[in-house]
DNA sequence: TTCCGCACCTGCCGGC
DNA sequence: TGCCGGCAGGTGCGGA
């Protein structure tokens, strides 16, 4: 599933292939997939047509274009490609040239592109479980004045990202207030982790490792906890989340893939997660499986014991 | 105001 | 063999 560290690794892939190239055409085949465009598809299509793509950036999960026009190159507009991948999104970069007529059965809307440093024509958005969605949205300023995130030195973010919190890789990421702000939740740990109003880009995956690491158990009252605690599963997760992006990201299967189609390899640096039954890597205890807020929460029940009145 | 549960969506897999 | 239900899970909305 495409969380922080997936995301940077497309980033980077797009900041390399395609910046610079203009959109020569748009082709949407699934309307759900620019649901959250205002226009409607055609009207999707019709903000994007002769636009240049002129940078690459991120927050958290959510991934931006900003767009100029292709003449008179100068810094970007006001608007901006908006991309979330969902749980299954992948943006794949093409050149037929290479790959031939290629094609897949959950390719939902398919940028032609004119002039790419790569030489790619195609930049393909593929989401087999169309959770994930595209849009051309407004810039708006940052409240701190600090770029919006990476990859950009705007200080501006599309509109639907200005209410998601920073991302524990961003610069300008405040810990200190972070942690202030989760200790004012009356809720479990893992649910402040995954809040993404709180900080952005930790999903189920580097929330259960984080919180592995930390030796904390997921539904720990945020209120109770003490500040350095909270400090130790950020930095937890900061480390789980550098080192997953220096192996270009978990994939279990092929829902998540870099731009070029190739998977990551940090599945098996994973110590909790998915391994229900398997022994923990620092005490041998198997490995167990909740169910927590509808999904699969993965701890040791004796590195991360369970609190007695824990928030669920 | 804050927190929580659920719907959205598709494909895979196991059970019957 | 075919059908059905459960499961995967990020996000936003509505209800408490």
């Amino acid at each position: 599933m495409p969380e922080l560290p997936e995301v940077e690794t497309v980033r980077d892939g797009l900041d390399r292939l395609v910046v610079g190239a203009v959109v020569r055409d748009v082709e949407v085949f699934r309307d759900y997939s620019v649901r959250r465009h205002e226009g409607g598809p055609a009207g999707f299509a019709d903000q994007l047509r002769g636009r240049r793509l002129v940078a690459a950036a991120r927050r958290g999960k959510y991934l931006w274009l900003p767009l100029a026009e292709p003449v008179g190159t100068g810094a970007a507009e006001d608007a901006t490609l908006l991309a979330h991948l969902g749980m299954s999104g992948q943006l794949l970069v093409r050149d037929p040239a290479v790959v031939g007529d290629w094609s897949h059965p959950h390719l939902r809307v398919r940028l032609h592109l004119d002039g790419a440093p790569s030489g790619a024509r195609y930049l393909d958005f593929v989401d087999q479980r169309t959770f994930g969605h595209l849009s051309v949205t407004d810039l708006v300023p940052t409240p701190d004045g600090a770029p919006g995130g990476r990859g950009s030195e705007l200080a501006a973010v599309p509109e639907p990202v200005a209410h998601i919190g920073r991302d524990l890789l961003d610069p300008a990421f405040d810990a200190t207030a972070a942690v202030a702000a989760i200790r004012r939740r009356r809720t479990g740990i893992k649910r402040a982790l995954l809040d993404q109003t709180l900080l952005s880009g930790v999903g189920n995956i580097y929330a259960d490792e984080a919180l592995w690491r930390a030796r904390l158990h997921f539904a720990r009252a945020t209120d109770r906890l003490r500040p350095i605690e909270v400090r130790r599963v950020l930095d937890a997760a900061t480390q789980v989340m550098t080192e997953a992006l220096a192996q270009g990201g978990t994939s279990f299967d092929d829902l998540y893939v870099n731009v070029n189609g190739e998977s990551g390899y940090f599945a098996r640096g994973l110590a909790v997660y998915g391994r229900e039954g398997e022994p923990c890597p620092r005490c041998g205890t198997p490995a167990r499986r909740d169910v927590f807020t509808n999904r699969s929460s993965f701890t040791c029940p004796v590195c991360q014991p369970r609190p007695r009145s824990g928030r669920w």
